[in-house]
DNA sequence: GCCACACCATACGGTTGCGTACGGAAACAA
DNA sequence: TTGTTTCCGTACGCAACCGTATGGTGTGGC
């Protein structure tokens, strides 16, 4: 009884991502946190390493759908727009913030890690440059590049425990980089 | 021959930090990389946590002397002083630039780690929140904690593998932060 | 020379975690 | 019911690593 799925173990795996990093992650130690044995887990994997690669890839996916699912969810001219999707990505969000800054430590040792941040990064950066150039104002690409670093400032800030920036700090970023 | 003091384990615990984490500090790797047996390691230290912690202190100090060392470098009016430190502290620093990424990472699981990058922090964000008072602009905690997230949101960055930013990028920074 | 101590090698036990082999139980179909 | 598949438990070998016990080797003091 208690069937597991491999999306339970997935999920098993990105909360102890967030909690201790990659080393974490033990086949043995999540098997009791699912409250079966690691029969389970090489049923539906084939190593530890698989369920590693699963976290990645169910990162990036969810991290390009939240972007998505934001950026649709906002109207209005693009300074407005900015603004709000400032307040949006800068405000806590729980377990999906250890995920990411997890996921962003990782990518300094492990190259697939790596690679799935530097196209989530991307999209977002190329995102903000738009935003700023329909904005109309000069060096888009370097200013989304000065508000990106930090984003993933506040993200590592708060990983170590920090406080969060207050949303009046983060509508005073906007008026920075919004000004011509 | 070839004795070993307890500043070379350190030393070479540093390069592991930076290299994989601290799971990547372990003893007998260590003793492998230094041409001897842990037997040497425990007559120098007492127990594994004691080179992380060593490791922990050393980087604190090295940060607080190395900000002090480029503070006292610099001369002239505030906002000149800013762009010169900027300049500097966003520049690649080689080896210790993984060092300090990897502590900030690690800050997010170990709580000692954490609590020294607290202290580095607070002086360096206090620092310069005091250029920016002198330097006349407003709300002058309020930028130096987005300088701030945006230096370490450049080192989280470049762990990842992402290219540093240009200098002008930088002094771009500078202006949108001392703007009126 | 000799003693004392600092420094290191060797060997060992214990723990933890990975991966595999195999058997059994539950679910589902016929 | 019976056979088949899916899923999981149990037991094991293996490797890496921590920490300890103990002895050996060099070096400086006397």
């Amino acid at each position: 009884m208690a069937r597991i799925s491999s999306d339970d173990w997935v999920f098993a795996a990105l909360r102890a991502l967030a909690r201790g990093g990659p080393q974490a992650v033990r086949v043995e130690v999540l098997a009791r946190e699912l409250g079966v044995t690691k029969g389970s887990y090489y049923h539906h994997f084939g190593n530890r390493q698989d369920v590693l690669d699963a976290c990645v890839r169910s990162w990036e996916d969810l991290a390009t759908n939240e972007v998505i699912r934001q950026i649709d969810s906002i109207s209005g001219p693009p300074d407005e727009r900015l603004r709000r999707l400032a307040q949006l990505v800068f405000a806590p969000h729980g377990d999906n913030d250890g995920i990411e800054a997890a996921l962003r430590a990782w990518g300094g040792v492990d190259p697939s890690a790596a690679e799935a941040v530097e196209r989530v990064d991307e999209r977002r950066l190329s995102y903000v440059e738009g935003l700023l150039a329909a904005a109309g104002v000069p060096d888009p690409r370097a200013r989304a590049e000065l508000v990106y670093r930090a984003l993933i400032g506040e993200f590592a800030w708060r990983r170590a425990g920090g406080q969060p920036l207050p949303v009046s700090t983060i509508d005073l970023l906007c008026d920075l980089v919004l000004a011509r």
